[in-house]
DNA sequence: GGACGCTCTTAAAGCGCTTTAACTTCGAGT
DNA sequence: ACTCGAAGTTAAAGCGCTTTAAGAGCGTCC
C-alpha cells in the first residue's frame, strides 16, 4: 500500500539515470544491451509500470482513443471488444465512458475529453448533426453506425437499407408477399431501415402491402407488435423487425398465440446479436459486421491521428443476411 | 483541432497567474469575487477544461476508481451505472476496463493500475483468492458478488445461499417437493448457490429429492438444461436456475416441448436481471439489489481512501425473492 | 598525437496542472 | 507614525515521466 515504486527508484537500484530507464523501458535505441539487461531486471524486481498519465504528459503524443457506448447496449460490447483489440495492436490505450441514466452524451463525451483523448469513437450517437460537427472540429470523432450529414465526423456504418432489401429479397423468394415491418422507434438508424424497408416494397411492386407497425429496441416492443399483428384479420405471412430483440419479442408472442415460427409466419431480425444465435431462437437476421466496423473505426481515427488525413472519411459496409431457422415458405 | 487552451491562456487572458486560475476553477478559498467573476468569464468564453491527467499528477490524490468488469454482463452493467452515479456524487472519476475474448483478468487490471486508480472495484472476478490479496497488498481492492476467503479485500455480496433458500421456501410453500436445481458452472458464485440448494432441500427434509443438473450462465445451458428435464420421467415440478438467462432458457425449452410454466413446472431464476422483468417472460427471480451493492462497492473504497480505515470489511446484503408469474401451487 | 567518429549516458528542460510559502496592499488599532 | 493582521495574489517547486542536446570515453586514421 505505500508508495509504487517510480523511475528514480528503478534507476537508482541499477545506478543508472532515470532517462536511460525510461529509454530502455520503452525498447528505445540508445543504451547497451548490458544496461538494458541490468535495467529490465531491476524493473521486475521492484514490480515497477510506468505511470501512464505521466507518461502521457511528457510525451507530446497520448495515444488514447475516448469510447461513448451505451453499456446496456449487446451489440455496443461486441464492438467495443473489436475496438479494444485493435487498439492494442497498434499500440492505443481506450478510455470507456458510458451512457447510463443519470448521465447523458454531453457528459459522457466530456469525461472523455476531460482525459485528453486524442480522437473520439462515439456508438450510436443520438446527438444532434450540428453538435457532432462541433465536436469534430475540436477533435476527431468517428461515428460507428449513424450517418452525420455535416461537418467533419468520419463516419462507419453499414448500408441499412441494402440489409433491409436482403431481407426483403430472401422472403419474397420465398413466395411471401404480406410483409410488414416493425419499426424501431425514433432515431438515425431506424429511419434508415424503415426507409429501406419502403422502398424495397415499391420496388417488388408490394407497395400495397406496405404495413409498418410501432416499436422500439427491446422485447417489449416486439411483444406488443406481436400481439397487435396476430389480433389482425389480415394477419402478414412474414415480418421483418428493426432489430433482433424486438424480433425476439415477436417470435414469443407468436408463439404464445399458438403461431408457428416459421410454419406459419417469418420472422427476420437486424444485427445478429449472440442473441438470434442461440439454438432455440435461431433467427434469421442481418449481421453488420460490428468487427469490422470496430477495425475501420480505429483506422479512420489513427489516419488522422497519425497520417494527418484531413479529409471526412465514410465507410458503408454492406451486411449480410444470415439465413437461420426462422424463415420458410410463405 | 488547434491546441486546446490551457491554464496559461484563461491566465493571460484575465492578467493574473495561473494559481489564481486554478484556485478559482476549483472553487477553492482565497480569490477575491472580483477576480473569480473574471476567470469564469474568461474560462467560458475560451471553452477551457482542465487537463485531469495533468491534474492528477499535479495533486497528491487521483480520485480514481478503476473498474473491472465483463462487458457482456447485463448484470454489470447496472452495477456500472449505479457506481458511476455514486462515485459523480461524491467526487471521484471511474475508469473501465473491460474484459473480452482477447483480454483476461490480469491484462484489464494492469490497465487500471498503470492509470493510478487509487482503487480497484472487480466485479465477480475470477481470479484465485491469493492472486486477489496479492493484489490487494498494492491498492485498495473490493470484490464485489464474490467472496474471498484471504488477505485484505473488501468484499460486497449478496448472501446466495439465502436467496436460494428463499426461493425452495416459497416452492415448498405452494406444496412442491421434487425441485431441481440447475447448476451455475465452475465459479465461486454458482458454488454458494448450489450449496443452498442443497443445504435447503436438507433442511426441508427433501434431501431424497435434490437434483442438480448441469448448466452455466446462458440460455443455452438453460435449454440443454431444460431438454433433460423434460424427456426424464420423473419430471420434476419445480426448478431453481442458478441465474436467469438459464432460467429463460428453461422456460423456452419447456415451451417448446409444451409444458406450461406455471401450469406444470415452475420455474424461478436469479439476478432479476432486466430479462427477468420482460412481460413475456414475467420470471420469478431473486433480487440482489445492484444498487446496494453499488453504494456499498464505493463506500468501502472511499473509506479506505479518504477515512483511513485499515481493516477487511465484509458487506453481506439479503437477497430478496421477486415473486412473479413463473411460480404457482404443484 | 590530434582530429574524428562512434557508442553510450545523462543533465536539464519541459508536459499542464496544484500548492505552499512568501509577498503585497491596505485599513485598523494603539 | 508605526505595527499588525487580514485579504488577495503569485513565484516557484513539484507530480512522474520523456526527450534532446550535450558530454564522456574510446578506438581509428592519417
Amino acid at each position: 500500500m505505500d508508495q509504487r515504486p517510480r523511475l528514480d527508484d528503478v534507476a537508482a537500484r541499477v545506478g543508472v539515470s532515470t532517462a536511460s530507464v525510461s529509454l530502455v523501458l520503452r525498447g528505445a535505441p540508445g543504451p547497451s544491451a548490458e544496461t538494458r539487461r541490468r535495467v529490465l531486471e531491476a524493473a521486475a524486481e521492484l514490480g515497477y509500470r510506468a505511470d501512464r498519465t505521466a507518461s502521457m504528459l511528457a510525451r507530446r503524443r497520448r495515444h488514447l482513443l475516448g469510447v461513448m457506448l451505451d453499456i446496456r447496449s449487446a451489440f455496443h460490447a461486441e464492438l467495443v471488444e473489436e475496438i479494444q483489440a485493435e487498439a492494442d495492436r497498434i499500440g492505443y490505450e481506450v478510455v470507456l465512458s458510458t451512457l447510463t441514466r443519470h448521465r447523458d452524451e454531453n457528459r459522457a463525451v466530456e469525461t472523455l475529453l476531460d482525459f485528453r483523448c486524442e480522437a473520439l469513437l462515439l456508438l450510436g450517437p443520438d446527438a444532434a448533426d450540428r453538435r457532432l460537427a462541433a465536436l469534430a472540429a475540436q477533435v476527431p470523432v468517428v461515428s460507428i453506425g449513424r450517418r452525420v450529414a455535416v461537418g467533419d465526423v468520419d463516419v462507419v456504418r453499414s448500408a441499412d437499407h441494402v440489409g433491409v432489401s436482403q431481407a426483403l429479397d430472401h422472403l419474397i423468394g420465398f413466395g411471401h408477399r404480406r410483409i410488414a415491418f416493425v419499426d424501431g422507434g425514433r432515431g438515425v438508424v431506424a429511419a434508415a431501415r424503415r426507409r429501406g424497408y419502403r422502398d424495397g416494397m415499391r420496388r417488388a411492386g408490394l407497395a400495397d402491402e406496405i404495413r409498418i407497425v410501432p416499436g422500439d429496441h427491446t422485447e417489449e416492443g416486439g411483444i406488443r407488435a406481436g400481439r397487435l399483428l396476430t389480433a389482425a384479420h389480415d394477419r402478414p405471412s412474414a415480418v421483418v423487425a428493426s432489430n433482433d430483440r424486438c424480433a425476439v419479442g415477436l417470435m414469443d408472442a407468436f408463439l404464445r398465440a399458438g403461431l408457428d415460427v416459421p410454419g406459419q409466419i417469418s420472422v427476420i431480425g437486424y444485427d445478429d446479436s449472440t442473441l438470434a444465435r442461440l439454438a432455440h431462437i435461431d433467427l434469421t437476421t442481418v449481421n453488420q459486421d460490428p468487427a469490422a466496423q470496430a477495425r475501420h473505426a480505429v483506422l479512420a481515427a489513427v489516419q488522422r491521428l497519425d497520417e494527418g488525413r484531413e479529409q471526412r472519411m465514410e465507410v458503408v459496409l454492406n451486411p449480410r443476411l444470415i439465413v437461420r431457422g426462422s424463415t420458410a415458405g410463405a
